[in-house]
DNA sequence: TACTTCTATTGATAAAAATCATTTCAGTGG
DNA sequence: CCACTGAAATGATTTTTATCAATAGAAGTA
């Protein structure tokens, strides 16, 4: 249950694959495995981290609430990514709140280790480098996209993002069981919106839903309507 | 004219304020002063980059062109920022372009330089770090804002924005010359709808314009209605 | 099964913003 | 100084999206 970071499915592909195997057991002696219920915070806007979660299993939204209660997706997390980082190294409170998308597993890092790790293994902070910088230009599309894009257009964008992050390839077609709530934050519309286009996509063939389960029967032609304004 | 890295102005300030004399020097030495006129093209959109710039006088707009020809301002620069930084570290082409708002000089510092230096120098490396979780931030706020505050809020919020980055509080009230095609960018509009707004402001004595320039004459006001949301 | 509750869906309407058209204004060059 | 040009400003209208209201459907529970 609880997993090794040196046997880690994730262990050549996470932010750590570059430490050493005393590095890697010194993280697995410090780290905590936490497992969260769908719907729980991981984390929350305001709060101070305290360290850094690896995502082991799961799915996660990074999202924040504005006064009116409605919310903004900023990110979705999958397995293998890392959660939190950015506060850490600002060095601030956290700016949006964790939330499980999924049941959820996920291993705490201490800050002082993580510190102590970037200090001492250059590679991991160029590979933590280059991933900020990896984020910031994910950030600086959806920005751009929720300027110019039209919320048809923005939704297909939204579905095809949900398959290329939680798609394992098991089956012929992807479904994800995804609330309209959250599908329209992380589009940036209301929930009906979201809902009149889902149903177009449904008349025209491009996925079907049964209940708040979505299947993209047709990846290409979401592809299409997505990028029309590229 | 052309500045030198061991007397500029912002040694203490810019990312290379942890550089040593040795490394300034060198950086001066291999350095490369430009001047850009008002709508000139520092960089590209799609080019690749070859170094960076570290912005000596005048004002920077990073943004992006849609196929339609709306522009989305993604990011304002000073003088003492840095410039092209992302794609750099990223090793990818730029996403955005950079174009002068205004007669601006800037330093160019070639890929193998920087790269060098943020090698041998970790604190210089952690201080990039530092900066990209910072521009991360900031550009998640962007996200959020565009996604839940009307054009009103927004507008109020692109006011204060350019009042904080480019005010050098030489007179009482902050001015500043700008186009209202610019400015609808920054703020993710259209033009007319900017001008609606700001005649608004005008009518209530929270702004005066004279032709493209605008004055701020109320700043508290103008907090106040961006901060409804928040 | 019947009931309860939550969510998805659809419809009607209102609000916000975009677009198109026109007029006014400021700066530029003869 | 005046004509010219491009940008700012305003008005009218359309399009897009949000909001409010009602219905239908799924999922869980007694």
């Amino acid at each position: 249950m609880n997993p090794s970071c040196n046997t880690c499915e994730f262990k050549n592909s996470s932010l750590f694959k570059n430490c050493s195997s005393d590095e890697l057991n010194h993280l697995n002696d410090s780290k905590c495995f936490n497992v969260y219920k769908k719907g729980q915070v991981i984390f929350h806007e305001g709060n101070r981290p305290l360290g850094l979660f690896c995502v082991f299993n799961g799915k996660v939204k990074v999202s924040r609430l504005g006064s009116d209660g409605k919310e903004q997706v900023i990110r979705l997390v999958k397995k293998g990514d890392t959660l939190g980082y950015r506060s850490l190294i600002e060095n601030s409170k956290y700016s949006a709140s964790a939330i499980a998308l999924d049941d959820t597993e996920a291993c705490f890092i201490s800050a002082s280790e993580f510190n102590h790790l970037i200090d001492s293994n250059v590679k991991v902070a160029s590979d933590l480098m280059r991933m900020l910088a990896k984020v910031l230009g994910d950030t600086q599309d959806k920005l751009v996209h929720l300027a110019m894009k039209p919320v048809r257009e923005r939704l297909a964008e939204a579905l095809l993002l949900l398959k290329s992050t939680y798609d394992d390839k098991k089956s012929e077609h992807f479904s994800i069981s995804i609330s309209r709530e959250d599908l329209s934050s992380i589009v940036g519309t209301a929930k009906e919106t979201v809902i009149r286009f889902l149903s177009e996509f449904k008349e025209e063939g491009i996925v079907s839903t049964r209940g708040s389960e979505i299947t993209i029967l047709r990846a290409d032609k979401l592809l299409q309507i997505s990028s029309l304004y590229d």
